[in-house]
DNA sequence: CTTTACATGTAATCCGTTACATGATTAG
DNA sequence: CTAATCATGTAACGGATTACATGTAAAG
């Protein structure tokens, strides 16, 4: 269901739109929510419109079409949104990863939360430049919201990898995996 | 393969455990970053017991099976966690509604907000509880960095949600959804 | 003419959810 | 005896990825 309504919100936001446009909406805008391919989408996109969600509203040179959103495909959406039901779905393989980190040695996840921290500064100036030179949105703000939530969220992945580094370092330089932060007398728990 | 890997990890972390602990362990603990059911953990148990990564080394009563990790399956773990690539899957529900949420009236999103803000609060309580009494883990610090980052992300969605409710109100009560929020001069930009 | 980008699709496979199905043990 | 919890599984379906497959138009 969600495949459909992102690209619900992506023919509202951005207009009428092919089936390729969209594919590349979902790079540009909304891959720091959710993902999607073309094998994925043009299948769905048809099925859309045999829902009548959305129309071929005009087809172009290539064989391409253009999909616009029907009042009924607008009301899915709304009611979509407007439907509560705490209903998150949540995966996320780098804080998956995190979690499984204190199985190796502190060196060693040290040394991988480095690696992270960085390539989420690179992501982070990615989607700075991207907030500096922002596209035109058919709705003024759309997308500013979960772009400043996405720059939010690398932040703090950033952070959290950086802070976590320093605090294996420490535990490595300390001597071993399995000793506590207090070094000083040895608690007998079993 | 993230399913496989989240099991090894748990086995690692909490020693033997079957796949009825494991399905709990799940929720409890790693849930935050990743999800799955007992009817997708029994038979992925299975295969990995064919593939020699874990051994059933006790049968209890009601036919419970003890899966320990086997050298094999601690590998292929540390193979995981080391192996790079920024193979970033992610998912999220919220974040997708966030995205979506401007395709509604102002004052409609701003009262969403404040309900997703209220449920973030909610589930942060519930995970500082979690830090407060938390379990014996084999692994003396596991799961502790992750239940920090879950903390700080949760922490972050409700502030999120909070400040982008705020300017929503604003510009409801500023009259209209179009209206950038400079109101003086008109600045042409293309 | 050749390469790149545009443009759409299908098939096989795997991952994940929901629902169905069964039965043993323990606590009251 | 009954209900709750423990404990494991399968089947049907839908969602997602990878690879395969095809062809057009524009730019060099």
């Amino acid at each position: 269901m969600s495949l459909r309504i992102a690209l619900l919100g992506l023919l509202t936001a951005a207009g009428p739109a092919s089936g390729y446009d969209l594919t590349k909406l979902f790079e540009s805008s909304i891959s720091n929510a959710w993902q999607a391919r073309h094998s994925q989408i043009y299948p769905e996109l048809n099925k859309m419109a045999a829902d009548g969600l959305v129309t071929v509203e005009e087809e172009g040179p290539r064989g391409r079409k253009t999909y616009t959103i029907t009042e009924e495909g607008s009301a899915e959406l709304r009611a979509w949104l407007l439907a509560k039901g705490p209903s998150r779905l949540y995966r996320s393989e780098g804080a998956l990863r995190a979690f499984l980190l204190p199985t190796l040695e502190p060196h060693e996840a040290a040394a991988l939360l480095r690696t992270e921290a960085e390539a989420y500064s690179l992501r982070l100036a990615e989607l700075e430049a991207i907030c500096a030179a922002k596209s035109a949105w058919r709705e003024p703000r759309f997308g500013e919201y979960a772009l400043d939530l996405g720059i939010r969220q690398t932040r703090l992945m950033r952070d959290w990898a950086e802070e976590t580094a320093a605090v294996m370092e420490k535990a490595a330089a300390a001597g071993e995996k399995d000793s506590p932060p207090n070094a000083e007398s040895s608690g007998g728990e079993g």
